[in-house]
DNA sequence: GCTTGTATCCAAAACGTTTTGGCTTAGAAT
DNA sequence: ATTCTAAGCCAAAACGTTTTGGATACAAGC
């Protein structure tokens, strides 16, 4: 890595001190108290009084120094969000989608993020200083596997945080999630009654609670329709999902050439085995059909694909802008609850919907 | 969206005060000065009371708060991001790939990211609060535009930032950077030394200072070698290049269909174009030759495609450590440098490398 | 006139650190 | 015996807010 030389810039040393509640009780000839409780809509203070305090403060540019006001509060207006950094949650698409919405809500209730990555394994640590450092009101938890640590940590400290999924505490904690299981138990029968009497799930990664979930569904579908669980092919695929897709499709038809339907848990696996299947000869939506899961990643919106393939649509920015209201509700109120984010199902040609009982759009 | 209840937990409301310097001078008997002397590694405390200092602190779990040292030292050791709400950046894989690097500098240097989102036209504001409020001490700027508004006004607050990408101002400021002009230019020279005469180059959007300076490399390249700028079949994708890499390569193939190179100034335009030539029969590495560059998304890196793709390397996540360590030099040391990633050329099979003068490897 | 009430303002304490400018002590140098 | 030096410690101020618990003045009610 080699250094390209420039001028060098002389920074401003010491900026000029900001204008402080100091500077204009001085200018105003007024107390800072009566400047502190003007700004803030305190009663107890005049309104001609009040306007000249906030017509200096625009004038001045005042600015409270929010360091001092999180001192004296003992609140950051901050939601954190940590990363492990050894796995390649970066890597994965699903995740910037829910950060877009995790960013887009906090700043409309004036909360900041403040991120970090986080060697695994020191985690925990991580949470406990970021809370008692006064750094973050709360934490948003993605990706949450069976037992997180991350989860029994934060209830045990008591510290508010809402997970992105559900797991055996989910009553003890917030959630946002989408109706895993319904929606694969769904998709399921909505497979078998197409007449896919063979089919393949390639599912995301089991590490993960999601994919669990999603395979119990489909199994479960399965056993209450008196079906034989060889049914289906079942194929799983590891995070971040490189290359997944296409291989597991490989290996799924090699086992059972006969497969007439291909499920996938996710729209990175379902391109990737669109590609697969083209290149074995077997057109999407003729020779075979696509089901899918589409968790509306922008550049992933392939649309050379759709009409071919039936999916489940679900936002995960609605899941992240659900994600910080909750926690800043938490927060301020000291409340929580758990919010369902809607799917949809989107039927490709030449699938008929009955078999999910007329439910298009639910919860 | 419907509302999952769950039992409502109680929330320990008034967590139990957080052990501070002034509870360690109690229990050892000793004044907040020499705690926090001794803590922080001044000379002037003695060894054992040094050492008792530690241990007390390690034992009762002693944690600075963050917000009392940011107010006193006037440094947040923070850096901000700010992202544009209304574009899709969010939506750009690239993005994410800067992102880890980002995160995983600042871990290092123990520094935190703050992040948020504002709507487009306000961003100036929050350049200006975010430094005036002190939550941060400077800033990472991406994907500048040419003539960028946040350059120029960060310039004239006067407060650390580093930029990724040059325009140019770019000797007033840090910046990292990839070697686009010299990468795009010797992939020009590589792919008409290989015996193309009519290709076709897919660039990225032209709002972004990256894909003018290859536009301008290209074009250099075929006039300094006397070659007519018609050579090349020039098409722009715009951000975030969803579909574009599909339709532009239709489009190229209509307007020229003799054209037997394709290079594309993106690995998603890239993977989009292959997919269109093999639709159109044209297998690419046989038919056609495919010139990328690639930025090493993770879940892009194609293996079946590689081997048919002659490849610029680069590492978007070296630039996002780049970054981050340029700005803390900034706010640590008030000087600043440029920073030149180094590119890697990888050949397909088929390709002659005689053109790029034996540098493989190269700043 | 005295009390009560109401509207407006404010001094001072507090939040938890860092830093300045000492002070004390013990030993070395004179 | 006196002065000097260095080591080790500390009181107090400062950072910029919010909040507590009044204080003052004036009008209304009796």
């Amino acid at each position: 890595m080699s250094i390209g030389s420039n001028r060098a810039r002389k920074l401003s040393g010491a900026q000029p001190r900001n204008v402080t509640i100091k500077d204009l009780a001085a200018e105003l000839e007024l107390s800072i108290t009566t400047i502190s409780r003007a700004l803030n809509g305190y009663a107890d203070v005049g309104e001609k009084t009040r306007k000249k305090v906030i017509d200096a403060a625009r004038r001045m540019g005042y600015m409270p120094n929010r360091n001092a006001q999180r001192l004296v509060t003992r609140r950051s207006h901050s939601i954190g969000w940590i990363q492990s950094d050894d796995d390649n949650k970066y890597a994965d698409p699903h995740f910037i989608e829910v950060m877009a919405g995790v960013l887009r809500e906090a700043r409309i209730a004036h909360y900041d993020i403040v991120m970090t990555s986080e060697t695994p394994g020191r985690e925990l640590e991580t949470y406990e200083r970021y809370v008692r450092d006064g750094s973050v009101d709360g934490f948003v938890v993605d990706l949450p596997r069976p037992n997180d640590p991350r989860i029994g940590y934060l209830l045990e400290v008591g510290v508010p945080f809402v997970v992105h999924g559900r797991e055996q505490r989910h009553d003890q904690y917030g959630w946002v999630d989408v109706d895993n299981y319904g929606n694969f138990y769904n998709l399921t029968k909505l497979i078998l009654a197409n007449g896919h009497t063979r089919f393949a799930f390639i599912n995301g990664d089991e590490r993960f609670l999601y994919a669990r979930t999603r395979r119990e569904a489909v199994f479960d579908c399965l056993h209450d329709l008196g079906l034989p669980s060889d049914s289906v092919t079942y194929l799983e695929g590891t995070h971040p999902m490189v290359e997944a897709g296409f291989q597991l499709t490989d290996l799924a038809l090699a086992e059972d050439p006969g497969l007439t339907a291909f499920a996938y848990s996710s729209i990175l696996l379902a391109t990737d085995g669109h590609r697969a299947l083209t290149r074995a000869g077997k057109e999407p939506g003729k020779d075979v059909m696509l089901f899918s899961m589409n968790d509306e990643l922008q550049y992933m919106n392939l649309a050379s694909m759709e009409g071919q393939i039936t999916y489940i649509r679900s936002s995960l920015r609605a899941a992240g802008r659900a994600m910080v209201a909750e926690v800043i509700r938490q927060c301020e109120r000291k409340t929580q609850t758990g919010t369902l984010i809607p799917s949809l199902f989107e039927l490709g040609e030449g699938v008929s919907g009955a078999a999910i009982e007329g439910k298009v759009h639910f919860a």
